[in-house]
DNA sequence: AGATCAATGCAACTTTATTGCATTTTACAA
DNA sequence: TTGTAAAATGCAATAAAGTTGCATTGATCT
């Protein structure tokens, strides 16, 4: 997604030691330009060097945990992984295709959400806010026919 | 949810003959003012008159297939079910505590989202745009001290 | 080196949902 | 009314995604 991120600096400032499986699992999501699945994460880096399935969970767990990584909830069974917001990479929406399952992330400008007035009177703590548009993407479309 | 909503015509409507069955699965989620999940649907419903769990689910992806009810993801495990937008209902936001799983609902005017020439230019089809806000909720602020 | 703690692997388990097939209920034509 | 087909429901088995417990390995610090 990025070559301004240095994946060891992230671990490190999140306070959590670089080993080689946390870098591999961060180093896949960051230079992916989409979010994905946690199964894809583990088939890659297996593919590369044998990784058991739970590390990966683990470490997804643990990224997410200390906002290095961020879980993305889809219309489907599984969470997928994108990097978290931070200074270079600014929250925004996704599509995801309820057909082949791929998830695309849209530029922040793509909504116009508005939603200062309401933060303040709310009695709750807010930690995320998550927009998904779902349908079929443009592939799936010319599939079809 | 409302006491504008003629269930069974809504099942009419969606060309879906309105069983016994339908009938209580919509007013449970209909007659709630917040999105649930099927385990809790299915055990209200066996409590009153038992029902199996997989009627449950069939009845539900029956309903969301036509529309009449709106399937919404969480940052959970569990989908929740609520009504659908229709020409009462607004489509709004949700708000989902991650401490107690209990999902509220937001009035539409909490949020101006505005993607209208994003949808022109955007080349796959959208179905339905999700936008929920995670957090702990007042109730779980408390308790937590 | 030895003690200690963190990270990983592996098997079993949990939760949520789906599938296959038998049974029951409903629709409805004869 | 009865017979028959289709639809709806129930029940058991299965599936997908994620979690837990515990053993093993690897790193760190005297
Ligand atoms: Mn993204
Ligand atoms: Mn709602
Ligand atoms: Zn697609
Ligand atoms: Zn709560």
């Amino acid at each position: 997604m990025c070559i301004h991120c240095d994946y060891r600096q992230l671990l490190k400032d999140g306070g959590v030691s670089p080993t080689l499986n946390r870098l591999r699992v961060l180093e896949i999501i960051g230079s992916n330009n989409f979010p994905l699945p946690a199964a894809d994460i583990h088939e890659t880096l297996d593919r590369s060097a044998p990784i058991n399935r739970v590390t990966v969970y683990r470490i997804l767990d643990l990224l997410v945990e200390k906002q290095i990584v961020a879980r993305i909830a889809t219309g489907g069974r599984a969470a997928y992984y994108g990097m978290a917001p931070n200074a270079q990479h600014q929250a925004h929406p996704h599509f995801y295709c309820t057909q082949c399952g791929r998830m695309d992330c849209l530029t922040p400008e793509t909504v116009d959400i508005d939603f200062h007035a309401f933060e303040n009177t709310f009695p709750g703590r807010i930690d995320k806010v998550e927009m998904r548009l779902d349908g079929i993407c443009r592939n799936c479309l010319k599939k079809k026919t």
